[in-house]
DNA sequence: TGCTAAATCTCGAAC
DNA sequence: GTTCGAGGTTTAGCA
């Protein structure tokens, strides 16, 4: 087969064949058309008529896209199962998920065309600078957030949740510290009250500080902290990659 | 010009110029082909070659789909800007963000075709059943919780964040509800805990109950409104669907 | 399998 | 513009 196959207004039957023949050999579909979307499960939602994009991937993923918007319309997870029909003249797709029990309905009045497509994609996908790359470089070079910091353990299994990271300062209290890749939030603070609470009740008689780390925080979560005399600490998931970087073998391709 | 037109093997060069002409008039546009993906904005990512779908809209945002996955493997949001240019014979798209800056460049080595279509889609999008119809569904249905209750307003302002229904119960107790439409997490009854504590401060020693109700609840949530002498209901967004439905104009398109 | 926390979360509304 | 919470969040990690 050819990398793929191009059918003009198929009929409701055709249409029918050929994706049911796409699907079970595994290949991307798309289909353009007049279509009608209806969706129940987790929530209900109806769409009317309109001309959008279908994509239907191998492993049962659904996608329907209208001209604007990144994100689908509606769609489906993968391992939804796919099954068509004919109604009159159009063309039913329907896709049915277990758990959550959920259900895509797609009826085409008219059908454009119908793309089917075998693509070649064995590339591995690389992403850098999540939040545990930022806990890494903080255990590696624990400057980033004070001198003299000495890292204890790099998890410390506290309830509720756990500890980012778990250090000694200077004068030898214990530091709580919470790390964000994002602006930190009320939410944020209140996590990291409730993780110095509970430490301080281990931390017999020691000094515990509680340092929130982000590349900024909202008024919100520098008020909590101040009214429970925690304190912020600047730090970036960027700078925390290029540390990470140098450290270690990963490579970020720059191109900006 | 008919709804789509379709361009074989172009030269990067014939298909810089159709993507200009295509973004520039606004139509919808469909690549395929071997490419490459770098992306650095919030993280950072990696892709090498491999033969993908690039579907660019006409709000600027800009999906690149594998043959799997329901999400993009990279992406840009609505309102970025995107540049065309070629290295060589490749084509280079780029697409970049102001605010947070972030910038995606996909690179075609070969393009199995573009695809420049022009769909009409002026149907309104509608959804059922969300939490806010839950809190609909309650004040105008309290037995859902419980009989003999009394909803007294609908949203009451209390720090931090909301509460979702405020009653009062047939022993002159004050309920605080606190709604979900999905499994009920610790984070959540933690939350329910800190309206009570903040209503019973206004209370003027009058009783104060909580309730979380959604359609479950995981084992810690349980074990926190257990801790906090607080309750759980049992409560489906289609159940609330159902009554919304019956008592208001919405209707629900049923199909499954 | 269920549960928890992160995400280039996205999106919209309130401030 | 910023902040905040909800979402058919989705997804990955881990008990």
């Amino acid at each position: 087969m050819p990398k793929f196959k191009l059918l003009l207004h198929p009929s409701s039957d055709e249409a029918a064949r050929v994706v049911d023949d796409a699907v079970k050999r595994g290949f991307l579909l798309l289909l353009v058309g007049l279509c009608r979307v209806d969706y129940k499960g987790r929530a209900s939602s109806a769409l009317g008529w309109g001309e959008r994009l279908v994509l239907i991937k191998r492993d049962g993923s659904i996608l329907v896209h209208r001209s604007w918007d990144a994100q689908p319309v509606n769609w489906q997870p993968p391992g939804s199962v796919l099954q068509t029909s004919t109604r009159g003249r159009n063309l039913i797709l329907r896709s049915v998920r277990i758990k959550p029990k959920e259900s895509l309905e797609v009826e085409f009045e008219r059908i454009i065309f119908i793309l089917v497509m075998d693509l070649v994609d064995e590339a591995e996908f690389a992403m850098y600078a999540s939040e545990k790359d930022m806990q890494k470089a903080v255990i590696a070079n624990p400057e980033l957030i004070e001198e003299g910091l000495r890292p204890i353990t790099k998890e410390k299994g506290v309830e509720p949740g756990f500890i980012d990271v778990y250090a000694m300062d200077r004068k030898g209290n214990i530091v709580v510290i919470e790390l964000k890749r994002r602006t930190a939030t009320g939410d944020d603070a209140l996590q990291l009250t409730k993780y110095v609470e509970e430490v301080k009740k281990r931390s017999g008689g020691r000094g515990v500080r509680g340092i929130l780390a982000a590349p900024s925080a909202s008024k919100k979560a520098l008020l909590l902290l101040e009214k429970h005399g925690l304190e912020f600490k600047t730090l970036t998931p960027q700078k925390c990659a290029e540390l990470v970087k140098s450290s270690a073998s990963k490579r970020i391709t720059d191109f900006l």
